[in-house]
DNA sequence: ATTGTAGACGGACTACAGTCCGCTTCATAA
DNA sequence: TTATGAAGCGGACTGTAGTCCGTCTACAAT
């Protein structure tokens, strides 16, 4: 049998190289830092492939583009923050009222808008951009129509679970 | 006082001069036949400078960017649709009833949007593109609310407008 | 007709995204 | 342990958008 190692890494290719996830990694990270530090639309290819120590060619075999690579990085802060309503603790986690966690769900994704607005740009522009937007957007607006529901019975949830969603359209 | 002669060309600076004007002109007549003939975006920039006889700095001169180019011509053509609509001959002009009015609009927005969509995705993609179509969509917007009150006068005839152009968003 | 100058011109230059391909490394099976 | 080939790697290379700046010219004032 094969005894390849796969860890346990959602978004990662099923029997990936070991030196091609250390290299995936290392190019999240380091397109991560440097995204921070100066923003997503100040920040080229060469750069990262630089700092992530590989050439870039590497990074255009994992990522198909730079879009590609914003994309990646928008889903791993997706994932943790769909981790943390599904399992984290309260409020945004499962326990505390629905009301509570809504609330909680909403200042979160602030939080992810503000943080991230500038990726999602870029992951916007290219292909299979409307495709992660509307993924992402089907997910939250399934939580937030479902905790609705729950705190308010008699309110139309599909158009209001809509509206606080708004701003993840702008 | 001044002699200068400008001649009625919207679209142009006041007061633009001789030469500069033959040039704007001889980088839209080469821009908009490139653009017929290969597709707006396989045509570069360096194509319609040698194609209109001028160098690369002048149409950046005139022209913002690549998009703004673009703009220039969907803003010529609409222009000559706008004139067709508000002084041209029936049905697309005045004299006709206004439900063969709003047909032949209908018919003659198709045609702009088949004949031009992929320069309106350039226009869109760099500064003022939202501007831009916002402000065409208002004005197409206005000549269909005012055609369907005439012809329909107990509808509600603005969301009919936006239904009509709702590929106009596409 | 001469001349001063604002503004236009052109094309070399820079910066960046994305491709290509010969070389290297990993995983596997003998 | 070694051989093998599939997968991955790097970085030079290409194509294009957009900038820069020395030169030139149309216009107007004289």
């Amino acid at each position: 049998m094969s005894t390849r190692f796969t860890p346990f890494d959602p978004g990662a290719p099923a029997g990936e190289r070991a030196d091609a996830a250390r290299n995936r990694q290392a190019i999240l990270d380091a397109a991560s830092a440097l995204f921070d530090e100066h923003g997503a639309d100040c920040v080229t290819v060469d750069q990262i492939a630089e700092a992530a120590g590989v050439g870039k060619g590497t990074i255009y075999r994992r990522f198909t583009d730079r879009s590609g690579l914003a994309m990646a990085l928008l889903d791993q802060t997706d994932r943790e923050l769909q981790h943390a309503i599904l399992r984290g603790p309260p409020p945004l986690g499962p326990g505390a009222p629905a009301g509570e966690r809504l609330e909680a769900f909403v200042g979160a994704l602030a939080d992810f808008l503000e943080q991230h607005g500038d990726l999602m740009s870029v992951a916007e522009s290219g292909t299979g951009g409307v495709w992660y937007r509307s993924n992402v957007y089907a997910s939250y607006r399934l939580h937030v129509e479902v905790l609705l529901r729950e705190a308010r019975p008699d309110a139309d949830c599909v158009t209001l679970a809509d509206m606080v969603l708004a701003p993840l359209a702008a």
